[in-house]
DNA sequence: CTGTTAGCGCTTTCAA
DNA sequence: TTGAAAGCGCTAACAG
């Protein structure tokens, strides 16, 4: 049922049945017997507004486009949940697309949302775009950049304050053990280089000058990685480390596994660190100390940015930083 | 820049240049210099069809949508980015919401997708849903039922052979260790329901015969309602049992809990049983046996009956099943 | 081969 | 209080 059809069947016009139906019954004075029969019509035979077209004409779409590199990624399913709350409480829906960490797939996304005519888009981008083109668009649309602040971007970002999180958990395991390494995936990440940096600066505080050899990197975000670069940590340094640090869950299943496959067992005062949290970690036998990002206050962030935007004020190229936590045996620490 | 925009800077007219955007130059023989012209125009000042625009005249959003119980939930996430793929690699964007398990909020979710004109409409209920109200859209929209089957429904449901699986799964446990018990967490779901079913029929095959005793479930899934469970389970036995089975990892997680604080820690042979399947579970001290759902075998079969409707293949209330997977200590069974 | 026209369902503006 | 008209950018049908 569209709204002429309405009109049509219960003899008014369109104007008068909009009114109703947009609950502007009061402020249009429309009679109350005509508002009765309108009402009564609808609740019989339903209605659905067709938000197309209203878009066609408002220029406005009330949808949000979400762009990630993979939404099978916990932290960003996280956030995708944690985003869809705030945009569906404020009646705005929520495209969501993955890049699979391909840049080409990253532009074609951002291109299909702007012809879908979004009003707004937050982006974890999988590269260090050199623009994205937001002209073209036929109207302005808000944008936010999430998690991953390439450099040179003109949006609002918003990140985890990777490195203070990083010498916290850092600190943790050198305090306990006087030995540490960091297992880094993605390292051409800022977000990884900036955890990387907080490992340094802890490494700094206790006193230790091979920091940088503490550091082993790879380039993909795997199982496959973790292992190989666990083993050549043994290799390397004839041996599993008392403690370690994996920049992601999935580097530490890989390194778990290069240790299970070297020593029978995990040594039982190896201590574990790792960012990304899963309550599972709990139950392993070793404990575990893990650096977590607080999905619903990044959310919040992004949406409160992207509302302000889509409000009419100009983006700056703010940096919003949401501090992480580190947690141990389930509880934060 | 629109068509028109483009053709009154070009000079030629709206067909023309949307012969020439819309690929459709060799067809209807657009003169090649003409089409140069254009194209090169196009890629100077880059140009974003506004498919709100055409929705309206085609009634076809080239959109579908999708209602979830909870995105944060691994599988969900998981069968999210395994539809998307399949739907951008049709030309198809996503919407995705979330109902949190509350049937208004998901009625809510439905009748905004229909709003916005979707082609197709993917629905993991929450409820044993009256009627979903398709009627009232301006066209026909596509549905499937994803995961869980409450009986009733007009369309075709897409489930894993819950019952198959969980069967296979409680017979690796009775035969290891002669005893097993199953927390159930959302009883009211059918797929927990047939679970149960196959847990009994293993029962039943191992000529158990206090097979109902040995169920325990509760209406909530959560970590707490986990640890309830087992509390009961070692009040009524005296003691934890031999081997169990979760109806998901966060009652196991529950179980766990209740264990632990039981026991100082896990009896090194208690055997642990469990649906829906983490990585980090082969690195417990205890052995795990997993059962999987195969997220992207359902996506597909979803896919593929979504896509028949929205080509006008009329829907049958048909149920697709899809097997799912044994896993224990990192590869499948 | 290219141009013109009508209209999708809505909102806005102006009239009555 | 209610109605009528115009137009958002696109596509389809038809006319040159």
């Amino acid at each position: 049922m569209t709204l002429d059809e309405i009109a049509a069947a219960t003899g008014f016009s369109r104007t008068t049945v909009r009114f109703v139906v947009n609950g502007q019954a009061e402020r249009y004075r429309i009679k109350a017997k005509t508002r009765e029969q309108i009402e009564r019509f609808i609740s019989e035979h339903g209605i659905v507004i067709d938000r197309t077209a209203r878009s066609l004409r408002l220029k406005r779409s009330d949808a949000v486009g979400l762009v990630l590199p993979d939404l099978a990624n916990p932290f960003f399913a996280h956030l995708t949940a944690a985003l869809e709350d705030l945009c569906h409480a404020a009646g705005l829906v929520l495209l969501t697309t993955s890049s699979h960490d391909d840049p080409a797939g990253e532009a074609r996304a951002v291109a299909r949302l702007l012809e879908r005519g979004v009003d707004g888009m937050v982006i974890a981008p999988c590269s260090p775009m050199t623009a994205i083109p937001m002209t073209g668009g036929r109207k302005s649309c808000a944008v936010v950049i999430a998690d991953r602040a390439f450099p040179g971007q003109p949006y609002p970002m918003v990140v985890t304050d990777n490195e203070a999180v990083g010498r916290r958990l850092a600190d943790i395991l050198l305090s306990e053990r006087g030995d540490a390494v960091f297992l880094a995936a993605s390292r051409w990440l800022p977000s990884i280089e900036e955890r990387i940096r907080g490992f340094l600066a802890a490494c700094a505080a206790h006193r230790l000058d091979d920091a940088e050899s503490r550091i082993f990197s790879s380039n993909t975000d795997d199982v496959a990685a973790g292992k190989h670069l666990m083993e050549e940590v043994i290799t390397r340094r004839g041996g599993p480390p008392a403690a370690f640090v994996c920049s992601s869950l999935l580097v530490f299943e890989g390194a778990l596994q290069a240790i299970g496959a070297q020593t029978g067992r995990l040594p039982s005062d190896l201590l574990l660190g790792t960012f990304d949290h899963h309550p599972l970690l709990d139950f392993l036998p070793n404990r575990v100390v893990s650096a977590r990002q607080d999905e619903v206050a990044i959310a919040a962030a992004i949406f409160h940015s992207l509302t302000e935007q889509m409000r009419g004020k100009p983006a700056h190229a703010e940096r919003l930083v949401i501090d992480g936590r580190i947690w141990s045996n389930g509880h934060p620490l």
